[in-house]
DNA sequence: ACCTGAACACCGTTCAAGT
DNA sequence: ACCTGAACACCGTTCAAGT
């Protein structure tokens, strides 16, 4: 319900898993995820900056105004796609979350899942990057923002979620300062943080991309140790863990990205 | 003399801190050095995304040939002011390292510069953001990247000197996986997270500002506390050095930030 | 009610002509 | 050797006309 307010006759597209009330508004949002798809494989193809309107319309069997009914700017598009990815990210945080494991290692599992994302579809975790930009900031529609933000929402709460269980287990000490949201975003911002500068990096820079794996690891397991989140590293062999994560969560996807980087 | 090698003629201007050989490379840096103040004024004045190369020439003294004699490129000029807002900061970090405290105290007073610096100059924290982009890294010109990879190496090895202290002092456990530059990378990954997040957010969303600065302190303190860096969190009290740092080495720009909230 | 695409304003970039 | 700015190609966005 709280979704339908944020969701005008032309933006409900983004409201993809809700149900509609009538076909052309299905029409309307399959055609929107349409457009999105072809957007991503065109930015793919081409690379990222050379991704322009014109060249959407021309590779759609739309007309501009009609993208343009879609996306108010080359930015809303933009911030769509971030959208978009961050839905991905959503579904493979949950399957994460069936992990079977103690509530460390679900967390572990759901860092898996949010660096799996960012290897897999580097086009996607670049859309969120630019959508943490002003530029992109400024200029995207007010209900794609707010959508957007819901979702963030979202997707912090699978952190909570986990944070909270560990406090209740007394896997955590809890504290007044500590609340699962602060813990929530501490993980958050290292890991965004991390994806960030590793995905940026050029090829000879710093450390190689095998490293990166090892390093991802090494600081969540870093900042985990520090809440004293039990069994802390020291009691428990995490990398054994994340292994275990990749194998019988996440097979498929690690294969993929495998293949790609082969 | 390894800089000479990456500065042909038109791009010598990013070595401004060496010398010149004669007035006219040094002309050429200082009229650099001026534009990209005019870039920056002008997207403080008018956002972030209305900066256009059109209002950078009718702002400043010169053609648009000229311009382009100093950016290749739009992105290029973002790349620029990106690392013209590494230089600001390696400044503040070599102030930070100034403060009478212990090896972890210091590495606090860096993240404390980090975070000065993007509350004092928004646009220019904006810049370096931006420039992890692909949309900017595609299109800046080979020197210009090379130049802004010397000026991370040199941020990064002010927080590698600190580690390695400190893990000489045995105030931090010595250990293979856990070399200097793997935490000085955590540390860097999780102050840019936090900083890129909280710049984003708007206003309504999450914690509020004032939050921000008690979250980063909790964030590195939690990831410095599982690095085992002496004195923990538990024995001293960091949010008075915390203090202490601002108000012995950054006084006056603390009291500039508060007077821009205000 | 929605789609269309010509038209417009503006932006990034170049380069022949000038000094 | 460097500067100039007219010119060009392209891009984002709009909107009157069409269905």
């Amino acid at each position: 319900m709280n979704f339908k307010l944020n969701c005008n006759k032309q933006n409900d597209s983004t409201c993809i898993l809700q149900g509609f009330k009538n076909k052309r508004q299905r029409a309307f949002a399959e055609r929107e995820q349409e457009l999105l798809s072809l957007a991503e494989g065109l930015m793919d193809k081409l690379g990222f900056a050379a991704l322009t309107m014109d060249k959407l319309v021309a590779a759609c069997d739309y007309s501009k105004g009609t993208v343009y009914n879609h996306f108010s700017s080359k930015e809303d598009l933009l911030c769509a796609l971030c959208t978009r990815s961050m839905e991905t990210e959503l579904a493979l945080f949950e399957r994460a979350m069936t992990f079977n494991g103690c509530n460390r290692e679900k967390l572990l599992a759901v860092c898996f899942a949010y660096r799996l994302h960012a290897l897999l579809n580097p086009t996607q975790f670049y859309c969120v990057l630019s959508a943490k930009t002003p530029a992109v900031m400024e200029k995207a529609s007010a209900a794609r923002l707010e959508h957007q933000q819901l979702l963030e929402q979202a997707l912090g709460e699978v952190g909570d979620k986990i944070f909270e269980q560990a406090m209740s287990n007394a896997e955590l000490p809890q504290s007044e300062q500590r609340a699962a949201s602060q813990l929530t975003f501490a993980a958050w911002a290292l890991m965004f943080g991390s994806n960030a500068l590793f995905s940026a990096a050029s090829e000879a820079q710093m450390l190689q991309q095998l490293d990166a794996e090892q390093s991802i690891l090494l600081n969540i397991n870093l900042l985990l140790d520090g809440m004293q989140f039990s069994p802390l590293s020291s009691e428990h062999d995490y990398a054994q863990s994340w292994q275990r994560i990749s194998d019988q969560i996440f097979a498929e996807e690690v294969a993929l990205v495998k293949r790609k980087v082969r």
